[in-house]
DNA sequence: AGCATAGTTGCAAACGATTTGCAATAACAA
DNA sequence: TTGTTATTGCAAATCGTTTGCAACTATGCT
């Protein structure tokens, strides 16, 4: 109860430690951001709502060495964006508005015991690591307006 | 019997003019690529399978313009890559090699009654108009290449 | 605490993909 | 065949992203 620092278990800076990064305050705030919003965030995003000053092009380096550290994913959205977001044990999917591109997760997947039936379907390919689903639709603000 | 053009039910050009655009060498022949390959193509692969001569903007154009009049599809996969595929009414997704990127269609769709399950558990969304679905592995060819 | 050093940053320039303005050219209707 | 308008090729502009480099800073060692 004395340090106010064991209290926390693990902070940013331990875990960009613990992967071999230096604990830099613009490597905080970015992982401090794409924690706290869980969602899919761009580069653009990030900068607006990094604390810190931070240079475009550190942006981009540093969320491309936590793409190579797997903590966070990159993801092409069929709007032609890139967005980033955090790596985290659930797995889920996205709908995107195709008005304003906002993004709303998808909490459960639908076609888990699906995937190796569509493997199995393949010429060219013997297994599947990973997909992608994204659905589109207006979301309701954007509906209200047309 | 007489006329060699009669006996086609309806050519590229007539397409081309159906959607009010004028048939031109450099339009015939981006329809011509897409419709004989049925997969998805980018802009490269387009311009290198060309018979007439075709500069770059135009053919950024020509196939803007097929988007527009809903002649073509415009993907963008996860490997960041920009696609693009003639539109048919037979819906489909793909398998993109982690590797060297090479892309197969899958035949069936194993979600089409799950959507409005999804729909239903959105709190921003109130109905969605279509979805993307990718899978990612790694081809034969390069699996044993590895 | 203070120093050395390798990793990190900001800046500006380079980059690849895509878009645009404009003058020359080609498709289509009359 | 001719006139009008759409389309093309070219070069320059633009957008998102990456890179080289010199200045700076986090970290390990003393």
């Amino acid at each position: 109860m004395d340090k106010t620092e064991s209290t926390k278990l693990l902070t940013t800076a331990d875990v960009l430690r613990s992967v071999g990064l230096r604990a830099t305050d613009q490597r905080i705030a970015v992982y401090d951001i794409l924690i706290k919003k869980k969602c899919a965030l761009s580069i653009e995003n990030i900068l607006s709502l990094s604390p810190v000053d931070m240079n475009e092009s550190t942006a981009y380096r540093i969320i491309e060495q936590f793409v190579e550290k797997e903590l966070v994913r990159k993801m092409y959205f069929q709007t032609g964006k890139t967005f980033f977001e955090i790596m985290s044990d659930h797995h889920h999917h996205h709908i995107v508005c195709t008005r304003c591109h906002d993004v709303e997760q998808v909490s459960a997947c639908v076609l888990d015991k699906n995937i190796q039936l569509i493997a199995g379907d393949s010429r060219k390919f013997s297994s599947i690591s990973d997909h992608m689903l994204e659905f589109f639709g207006m979301c309701k603000t954007c509906k209200r307006k047309k």
